[in-house]
DNA sequence: CTGAATTGTTTCAATCAGGTTACAAAACAG
DNA sequence: CTGTTTTGTAACCTGATTGAAACAATTCAG
């Protein structure tokens, strides 16, 4: 699933580029011409990040971010603010008001996206990044090296991605569209036929027999399993 | 961006002349008239200085400087204290918790920004200084001499750090946004495609074959993972 | 035993990620 | 101020990856 970025700004031509960067570099985006309905469409939809100009009619950007660190489910959500004037008073009140980061304008594309992600990257958790062994199968992701009764074997990013997955949760069932949700970073339109490939491509490269698969078991009816092989 | 600096210091009249001697001197400043909030808003600001009054209510300088420490998104963060009493001990103490200064009050203007600059400047991506041996490839970042196969080759500055941030962190994988965080100075301008060239031109240089690298490997959807080669 | 449903396997075109080069702009040195 | 080096970008190129489709094989129900 891609991030989700709320975006608060009212002149059209700046949000529009916004918007048109931001999809570009991978993220949803949702404009807001005004501050008033942000917060309650924000605690249903809870986006990953705000991009709030700081001078909006109606309710401003500022008192916007106050009411979103105030909001229980939205408190830790990060806040990047767009200021027109490079003016001292606008970047201590972003400070104070506990936005994670701004953005003066006039601004270059890459700059948005750069600082959209930079932030990002400083919320994110860091994800296991602990080396994990199975059996004869050793899987690094720090590294991204997989290795199988001592041979290093070189695999894709995603089939990488799908038996660490596997790995990480021995024993469980997982239907082909779990898998896409938790695995594939756009979900959005791939065929659950598409897992079976990835299986056998795995397959390949961790099975003594992928005929007979020991680690990585078909369930019928299901889905797809990972083992630790007897 | 401007370099924001966190300060906590009770007396009001302090404070606000330390700001104004800051942001003079082009800082971002924020103030905390006690240390209650100070962590927690640092997490998700990341200063990039503390000022800390050693003698606050609530929770003294001495105790906040501690946590600082002990935060893991904190610990590098520079600390200078405060210091009222000119008494050795409280120097001392100040010092092995960590602190990277201290400016003892009464302080002048000058003396303030003078010592703030003198901290971010040692703190400004300090190269590691030991010399660094991997296979046929020596590092002495004290010299910022790179050397292959007994040969002294030379290389730009940027060049340099990448290498060394490379080698000093072999078979880890890092994508070009991480590289670009830890190794360039300001990356928001910074295309990751601009990696890329980096790493042709330190392959250009380390390598053998540079078509066929045996240390800097291309790890494909992920980025690149320095080896030692066998 | 038969047919339906499910999974396995292979192939292949489109896409994407990375490599490479040339070049403009910026920084630097003289 | 001028020439040189460094830096970062853009454009183009290539080959690997991806995912769908088509067909084969297997399982299951009745």
């Amino acid at each position: 699933m891609k991030p989700s970025i709320f975006v608060v700004e009212d002149d059209p031509d700046i949000s529009r580029l916004v918007r048109h960067h931001l999809e570009g570099a991978g993220f949803a985006v949702k404009l807001f011409p005004t501050g008033h309905t942000v917060v309650s469409e924000s605690e249903r939809q809870r986006p990953t990040l705000f991009i709030l100009d700081i001078m909006v009619p109606g309710k401003d950007g500022l008192e916007l971010c106050r009411q979103i660190r105030q909001t229980q489910s939205l408190a830790a959500t990060p806040v990047i603010f767009l200021t027109a004037k490079s003016g001292e008073a606008d970047r201590i009140l972003g400070l104070e008001l506990g936005a994670d980061d701004y953005i003066p304008k006039p601004f270059s594309p890459r700059e948005l996206v750069a600082r959209v992600k930079a932030v990002l990257r400083r919320f994110e958790r860091p994800l296991s990044q602990s080396p994990l062994r199975i059996g004869e199968i050793e899987i690094d992701p720090g590294a991204m090296t997989l290795t199988v009764r001592g041979q290093q074997v070189t695999t894709t990013a995603t089939e990488f991605r799908l038996l660490d997955y596997f790995a990480r949760h021995i024993g469980r069932v997982f239907t082909r569209d779990q898998l896409l949700d938790s695995v594939w970073r756009d979900t959005a339109y791939v065929t659950p036929r598409s897992v079976d490939v990835y299986v056998r491509r795995i397959r390949e490269k961790i099975e003594p027999d992928p005929e007979n698969p020991r680690y990585l078991k078909t369930v019928r009816g299901a889905g797809y399993r990972f083992e630790a092989a007897k």
